[in-house]
DNA sequence: AACTTGATTCTCT
DNA sequence: GAGAATCAAGTTT
């Protein structure tokens, strides 16, 4: 009995060819577990890419779910489009995608099997690289720097040639596993407006980080229930 | 209208 | 100062 659980904890990638070899290090919870399950996993962790001959590495601090079941707020809920199309592909690759006309949002695809789901990025704590991102965000204070989705992916030059790219070493963008961090705390997502899904807890954040976005203080006062995170098939 | 940001303006502390 | 409100800035749906 113990034999098979250890087979599959030494060699997890046998069963998921799909999954980048860099994450095979983050406990079997992140890619064995639904969405809101990842989308904890990942705060904590290290978001790293290597581009321009600079290493670029930030503590995630604040981070959504999107997609699972059936979720009015994700840009998978009416189906694949162009668009949205890395958040039906495999897990641990990127969803980067452009917002109001102007801004990127970085997202890592966390979908169970059959399901579209991503996690978006919302803010990360600078650690390295803090030279080449005040020259992406030049003028702005080293707090404002990652705060945001919109900015993240400033500072770390993230755009649409970003997405669907498998996070690994080799493409040079990555997750950095870290221990389970303590602490967290659930909150409705931002910017959802009149969204049904408006006050779902889907949101994450280290509550202690001042590199996080400040969580509203009037959350969606029409409470609805989540739906319960299941495999079936989309439609 | 949208999973945002930055600038401005207002309020309250 | 901090925080809320307002507005405008491309592109896609």
């Amino acid at each position: 009995m113990s034999s098979a659980a250890e087979a599959g904890q030494q060699r997890p990638a046998a069963r998921r060819p799909d999954f980048p070899e860099a994450l095979e290090a983050l406990p079997p919870a992140f890619y064995e577990r639904p969405i809101l399950q990842v989308t904890r996993a990942l705060l904590g962790c290290r978001l790293v890419r290597d581009h321009a001959g600079r290493r670029l590495v930030g503590r995630i601090v604040e981070a959504e779910a999107y997609g699972g079941l059936v979720d009015p707020a994700s840009h998978s809920f009416r189906g694949t489009t162009p668009r949205c199309r890395s958040m039906f592909g495999p897990r641990g690759h990127s969803y980067v995608y452009r917002i109001y006309g102007i801004h990127h949002c970085m997202n890592i695809a966390a979908g169970d099997p059959e399901l579209a789901g991503a996690v978006l990025l919302r803010a990360v704590e600078p650690v390295e690289g803090l030279a080449a991102m005040r020259e992406r965000r030049a003028g702005r204070e080293d707090l404002e720097l990652c705060r945001g989705p919109g900015r993240l992916c400033a500072a770390y030059g993230l755009d649409l040639s970003c997405d669907g790219l498998p996070l690994s070493r080799r493409s040079g963008l990555w997750i950095a596993a870290s221990p389970r961090l303590r602490g967290v705390r659930w909150t409705p997502r931002v910017g959802l407006g009149a969204n049904p899904a408006a006050s779902w807890l889907w949101r994450c954040v280290d509550p202690g980080s001042k590199y996080a976005t400040p969580t509203p203080r009037r959350w969606p006062s029409t409470p609805r229930p989540q739906p319960a995170l299941s495999r079936a098939p989309l439609r």
